[in-house]
DNA sequence: AAAAGCCCCTGGATGC
DNA sequence: TGCATCCAGGGGCTTT
């Protein structure tokens, strides 16, 4: 269920607790998917420093080497000092002098890789290509911009591929275009310098509104797993086809782009 | 180099 | 009720 709202939402929710723990044991099966990269007992002792994100990544810092987590399209993390009994798709389990940090993925399109420093190739090989950082001073308009100008691809699919900026997904993409009013089927090159100026702004918005929103129903960090955040935002048109465009009437359209469904409103979206 | 398809999986909703 | 079909927040990999 993760884009990067969800993503950030996890980090928050037990990055601060887990920090300064010590890995007292790892156990993960075969189930992810790639394997972990690493005997789980070599982990035992590590320190774990901090857990940051790079586009759906966590990164988690230990004292020595990192492990890369991805939700996928069903992870969630939890995070407490006692966790009821494991059930069959929980995957992953790393328990530390600070709590257990388990992750549950029925559908395990994700993973938990280990890597040496973030320039290990196994890294690299995740890390290497994606794009800027949508909620960090790195986002550059001029950047973003010059990076939509090389790609001849529908819009949303720039967005989507996550090489010229990462975190947005499927739902954020539709949104995103949807307040920047543009057609999501444009060829990236030819959205003109004041729209990808007001889509640039709407990414931030929109990621950034996400997260808060998510945050602010944080409480009790381990049963936090990302999913509180989502519906909250009422969709403009993201699963609404059919249904009346909440600026303009016009029914909101649904095409398939690359095997992922697209929303939009066809009057307040221009090509 | 970039773009388009394929595929990895399970589970829930829908339809007959 | 039972069974088939379709669809789902991602993204790496292979093929054009």
């Amino acid at each position: 269920m993760p884009e990067l709202p969800e993503v950030e939402v996890t980090r928050l929710s037990f990055a601060n607790h887990i920090a300064d723990a010590q890995v007292l044991s790892v156990q993960m099966g075969k189930a992810l998917r790639w394997p972990l990269g690493c005997d789980p007992d070599d982990l035992q002792g590590r320190r774990i420093l901090a857990v940051r994100r790079r586009g759906k990544y966590l990164l988690i810092d230990l004292d020595r080497g990192m492990l890369l987590l991805h939700l996928g399209m069903s992870g969630s993390l939890s995070f407490a000092s006692r966790l009821p009994p494991a059930g069959v798709h929980d995957h992953f389990e790393m328990v530390t002098t600070r709590g257990t940090l388990r992750l549950h993925d029925p559908r395990r399109f994700g993973a938990v890789v280990y890597a040496d420093s973030e320039n290990a190739p196994q890294a690299r090989k995740l890390l290497g290509k994606l794009g800027m950082e949508p909620l960090s001073d790195d986002f550059d308009f001029a950047r973003f911009h010059a990076g939509l100008k090389l790609r001849k691809a529908a819009i949303k699919q720039v967005l989507l591929a996550g090489d010229v900026v990462v975190g947005v997904g499927n739902i954020y993409a539709s949104e995103a275009l949807f307040m920047a009013g543009i057609r999501p089927t444009v060829s990236a090159m030819r959205v003109s310098r004041p729209r990808a100026l007001k889509l640039h702004a709407a990414i931030r918005e929109v990621l950034a509104r996400a997260v808060a929103k998510g945050g602010s129903t944080l409480r009790d960090f381990s049963s936090t797993n990302g999913e509180n955040g989502y519906f909250q935002l009422e969709a403009m048109v993201y699963g609404r086809e059919g249904e009346p465009c909440r600026v303009c009437g016009t029914p909101i359209k649904s095409i398939r782009q690359g095997q992922r469904s697209t929303f939009f409103c066809p009057q307040c979206q221009k090509p």
